[in-house]
DNA sequence: ATTCTTGTTGTATGGTTGTTCAACAGGAGG
DNA sequence: CCTCCTGTTGAACAACCATACAACAAGAAT
């Protein structure tokens, strides 16, 4: 007869809609958006719930970090040179809403202590998982891997300020301008 | 005999100091200590001025953006290759203060339609004077520029999230290796 | 010395922020 | 049906935020 006022979920299921919901909120409007409120509403959930599963905001965005960083560091074994590439620049993971997001976060890491020590461990592993699949066609491939990473962070990054100027395709395509003379044809 | 309470400065001087102040403290905060106190603190002047000079805190963050794209669009004649290296990593210009004060602009760009389009303008201007830079070493030296710059931002980006593994020296050596096959050395 | 322009101050205001915590209620186990 | 555990609520709180604006004073002009 009469509406349950809210639902009970086990921690970790409440937890993952809370961190899904700061993600939401860190695409919508940056570091500035990702406020209790916000987030709360977001996730269809009351004020005290993020300091009751997380302990505090800055634990909620050390989740977020985390969540956004795990795709990235999964499913790298038997991935070739064109594998390489989609996972670079795959879709799913870096349409503008969560590159948006990704800007955010590394806006606070560069700040956040926390955040900074947690971004040095993942991004040593990405790092490595990159340059496993780069070993043998390379001389250099730990190099090579650090400098792959980064041109596709900043062909994003472009994509994300400049819409206009970058696409998805057009990375790709730049992409291979610079890597065809190293790695040759693939 | 008494003390001047304060200083008198011609409206570009204080717009000029407030503007340093500002990017002090992105640079120290990111942009969750860009707030009037910080700013006016930092700059040893009163709350009022910010409102005053720039008619609110987003005039003062778009002219802080400006200032922070402004030395790297001057001064492009007769740069050559290795006047382009020095330029895209010059220390004094890539600073991790400074680079930290880039993070948090990019992620406010993002999201702040203002500073989107005065973005896409400087950096129209920037991948265009890079692009000359590249005409006659390169068959496509548009597409190149814009890989270019986002080798560099992402290089620039590794460095100011994760300093143990990325240097100046260490980005100009990754920027070499994936330009000299197709540059040719320099 | 006096006047006047104008850059500067600082309080007042209304809104938003993160966190706390006592009361509450969903829903499984009996 | 009842009990109890525990996930959830929301008001209360103090700290902080950006802005407006009337009073103020620096310093040049006279």
């Amino acid at each position: 007869m009469s509406e349950p006022k809210f639902r009970r979920y086990a921690p970790e299921v409440r937890a993952g809609m809370l961190v899904e919901a700061g993600m939401a909120c860190l695409a919508r409007g940056g570091i500035t958006a990702f406020t209790v409120d916000n987030i709360c509403r977001e996730a269809g959930a009351s004020r005290g719930l993020i300091t009751h599963h997380f302990g505090g905001k800055d634990g909620l965005l050390a989740a977020v970090y985390a969540a956004a960083y795990a795709p990235m560091l999964e499913r790298w074994e038997g991935v070739g040179l064109a594998g390489l590439m989609d996972r670079l620049f795959d879709p799913a993971q870096f349409a503008p809403p969560r590159l948006t997001a990704w800007l955010a976060l590394w806006g606070e890491i560069a700040v956040n202590p926390v955040l900074q020590a947690e971004h040095a461990r993942h991004y040593a592993a990405y790092r490595t998982a990159v340059a496993g699949v780069l070993r043998g066609h390379a001389p250099d491939p730990e190099t090579l891997a650090g400098a792959l990473i980064a041109l596709a962070d900043g062909l994003w990054l472009e994509q994300c300020l400049a819409p206009d100027l970058m696409s998805p395709d057009r990375a790709k395509a730049a992409c291979r301008m610079l890597l065809t003379p190293i790695l040759g044809p693939f």
